[in-house]
DNA sequence: TAGGCCATCTGGTCCT
DNA sequence: AGGACCAGATGGCCTA
């Protein structure tokens, strides 16, 4: 499982690619065996006979389960392409994170890519607030350029971490915690176990993370974030939370 | 070998 | 009615 296509296991868009004609002689003894038990489910279901004897009901049947079978790889085959759109965004989630990407590097799992984002989304939140803060501060006061800015959080705290784009120029405080700017990354979490990492760098977010020169690593493993501002209410991200309990204990 | 991750199938539910 | 979305089940592959 390869951040490209290397992976071993066949992924989702060369099943795509066979879409039908492949995939309808594709279908397994056991994918049979679950189509024919729906199949007959159905027709009784329905109270369609199976009688015997009566060729009327006999010709009815066949066709009904053609269709039945022509339906359900139809239907299949959506949920595939569905899962495999999903899929294609979370890669290009992926390619956006702060993550080395690489035939060496073992491809993030679905988990820890929505994790990672998260933090990172969080982490950038707080610079875009820090950079607010020192402008407002350089230009005096209320005359800030991100004066219309309405991001709410941590504008006021002055320990706020500088993002390195900001370069020393800004500020030196380059040694605090960007845990002060999120309550929520806090606590640094015991290494990336949820990290398909290179054996060469086991406590690091896998061989290539890229950390930043003075922030720590924005990935989710590492820390424990719990909600500063975005709402998670649904029920997918309580799903994914408690998921995520178990995973980081 | 157990556990993690994933793809796929499937049935249910909701929406258009 | 058909499609989208979701979650459970299942089995395969990979790694420690």
């Amino acid at each position: 499982m390869h951040s490209d296509s290397s992976s071993s296991r066949s992924s989702s868009p060369d099943m795509v690619g066979m879409h039908l004609p492949d995939h309808l002689n594709s279908v397994s003894s056991t994918q049979n065996m679950l189509l024919q038990k729906m199949t007959s489910e159905h027709l009784s279901r329905h109270g369609e006979k199976t009688s015997p004897g009566g060729s009327k009901y006999k010709l009815k049947k066949q066709v009904t389960e053609q269709e039945i079978q022509h339906l359900r790889l139809k239907i299949n085959g959506r949920e595939r392409k569905r899962m495999h759109d999903l899929n294609l965004a979370m890669d290009g989630l992926r390619e956006v994170m702060p993550y080395a990407h690489g035939p060496s590097v073992r491809k993030l799992s679905k988990i820890a890519t929505l994790l990672l984002a998260r933090n990172y989304i969080l982490m950038l939140n707080s610079s875009l607030d820090e950079m607010k803060r020192l402008v407002g501060e350089i230009y005096g006061g209320h005359h800030s350029a991100f004066h219309c800015g309405t991001v709410s959080g941590h504008s006021g705290n002055p320990a706020h971490q500088v993002h390195p784009l900001l370069g020393s120029a800004l500020s030196s405080s380059t040694s605090s915690s960007i845990g002060t700017t999120l309550p929520g990354l806090t606590s640094i979490r015991a290494p990336h176990s949820l990290m398909k990492s290179a054996p060469a760098a086991p406590l690091q977010l896998g061989s290539g993370f890229q950390h930043w020169a003075g922030l720590p690593c924005p990935c989710a493993i590492c820390q424990v974030p719990p909600p500063p501002h975005i709402p998670i209410s649904s029920a997918g991200m309580t799903r994914l939370t408690s998921e995520n309990k178990d995973v980081m204990k």
